[in-house]
DNA sequence: CCTATATTTCAGTAACTACTGAAAGACAGG
DNA sequence: CCTGTCTTTCAGTAGTTACTGAAATATAGG
C-alpha cells in the first residue's frame, strides 16, 4: 500500500533487500498493535552497517515506527501523512535534517518534500536553520511539545473555529432582523434561535479554554492542567 | 467548489432548479473562505433574500448557511462534509427529519443519506426515532452540546490518540532492550527517547484533560472551565 | 401469500487530494 | 559572465474518498 519503490532511485538490489530483511524481523517479535496497522511498513532502505553490532540497530526501527503512526494519526485529523510524517522525523531523531535527509528517509520526492517543508514552516512548528558554510538549508522542530500544541490550536481556532463563530453570529442576526416589523416568531425560528446560541455559547467557552493554553505554552501549563484536574 | 449540480437526476424540475437557484444565490456574492488554505476566512456573504413576506423567509437561508459552515469545518477535521451537514441540518432545525427530508433539503442521494445517517448515529451523536403509526424512521440529533462534543472527544481518543500512545510504548521498550546487552548507548538514541518520553508525558497529560470533559459533560463542565478560568 | 413502502448495499464513477519529475529559478563562487 | 549546487514551482497523473443510482433486502398491512 505505501510501498514506494521510485523507479530511478532503485536503492541498490543486494542493499535493499538485506535492509528489509533487517526492518521485519526487527519488526516481529512484540507486535502487538500490528493487527492495528493494516499492514507493516517495509520499503525503507537502511544503509547496510557493516559493523557486527550495528550501533543503534533498533533506533531507526522504532523511529520509522513513531514516524509512521505519526502519520496516519494526522490523516485523520486533516493533516495529510507526509506532513505529519516530516514533522515527525525532524522531532524524533531532534536534529536538523536537510531536504535530502528526508527525502531519503520517507522516500519522497523532492517537489513533495520541498512543499511540505514550506508548509510545515508556515504553521511554525519546524523553522528553516543555515549552515556557516553550508550551501544547503537545514530544518529543525520545535521541541517543546507545548509549544506545538499550542501553535497548532491557535492557528486551527483561527482557520477553522472563528469563521464558524462569525456565521453562527450572522445567522442569529439575520433571524432577528427577520422579526423585526413582523409579529411572534414560529416556532421553528425559535428552536433555530435557541440552537445557534447553545452552539455559540458553546464555541465561546471553547475558545475561552484555548486562549488559556495558548496564552500559557510551556511554563504555565502544567500547573494550568493541575489545576484542573484537582478541582472536579 | 461545493455547488453540488447533480448533472444526471435532474430530479423533479420546478423544485429542483427552485432550490438550487435559491442556494447559488445564497452562496454567490464573494465567494470568501473557499480557498481555504493559510489566509483569513472572514466575512460571509449575507444572502440578501428579496421575497415579499414568505413565512420564516429567512429562516431557511440562515439554516443553510449554518449548515454549509459546519460542513467545510467538518471536513478540514476529518469528517466527511456530507455527515457533518446532516448533523447541522439535525441540529439547527431542531426536530426530528426522515431520509426523504435529508436528501431534499441537502440535495444528496438516498444512499448517501442512508450511509451517512448510519454513520453518525454508530457515533452517537443523532439517533434513530420511530413515530407512532409511522412506517418510516426519523432522525434526531443530540441536542446538548456539551455532550455531543464529549461523545466525539471520547471516540477520537480512543480511535486516535490511544494507539499513538501504545506505539509510543512500543518504540521507547525498543530502545530500552537495545541497551541491556551493550554500554552506553549512543548520542542519537539518547535524543530520541528523550523526545518519546516527552510526548508520551504531554499525550498522557492530554488524556486526563480529556478524561475530565468526558466525565463532567453537561452539568459539571461550565463549572470546570469557570475554575480553570479564574486559576490561572 | 402478495403489494406497497422504507431502507440498505454496492459496483461503478465522479471529484478531489497528494505526489512525482522535470523544468525554471535562485544564488554563491570562480 | 558562467557553473554547479540547491530550491521552488507546476502540469500531469496516481491514488483515494465520496457519491450516485439501481438492485436487493426488509417490513407492515391486506
Amino acid at each position: 500500500m505505501v510501498a514506494r519503490l521510485t523507479s530511478s532511485t532503485a536503492a541498490v538490489g543486494a542493499d535493499a533487500s538485506l535492509a528489509r530483511t533487517e526492518l521485519v524481523d526487527a519488526a516481529a517479535p512484540p507486535v502487538g498493535l500490528a493487527a492495528a496497522a493494516p499492514d507493516v511498513p517495509t520499503a525503507f532502505p537502511v544503509p547496510a552497517v557493516a559493523t557486527g553490532k550495528a550501533p543503534d540497530a533498533q533506533l531507526r526501527v522504532a523511529q520509522d515506527l513513531f514516524i509512521r503512526r505519526w502519520g496516519e494519526m494526522g490523516q485523520t485529523w486533516g493533516i495529510n501523512r507526509t506532513m505529519a510524517e516530516i514533522h515527525a522525523f525532524l522531532y524524533v531523531t531532534g536534529h536538523p535534517q536537510c531536504t535530502d535527509d528526508v527525502m531519503d528517509r520517507l522516500n519522497i520526492s523532492r517537489g513533495n518534500a520541498s512543499m511540505s517543508l514550506r508548509a510545515l514552516c508556515d504553521w511554525g512548528i519546524i523553522r528553516r536553520l543555515h549552515k556557516r558554510g553550508e550551501r544547503r538549508e537545514y530544518f529543525e522542530s520545535l521541541n517543546d511539545v507545548w509549544e506545538m500544541f499550542s501553535i497548532i490550536i491557535a492557528e486551527r481556532k483561527r482557520r477553522e473555529m472563528d469563521p464558524v463563530l462569525e456565521t453562527i453570529k450572522q445567522c442569529r442576526k439575520m433571524l432577528d432582523d427577520d422579526a423585526i416589523g413582523g409579529g411572534p416568531k414560529s416556532e421553528a425560528v425559535q428552536v433555530t434561535r435557541q440552537r445557534l446560541e447553545s452552539m455559540q455559547e458553546f464555541m465561546d467557552l471553547t475558545n475561552k479554554l484555548f486562549q488559556q493554553f495558548i496564552g500559557n505554552a510551556k511554563s504555565g501549563l502544567t500547573k494550568v492542567v493541575r489545576v484542573l484536574l484537582k478541582a472536579v
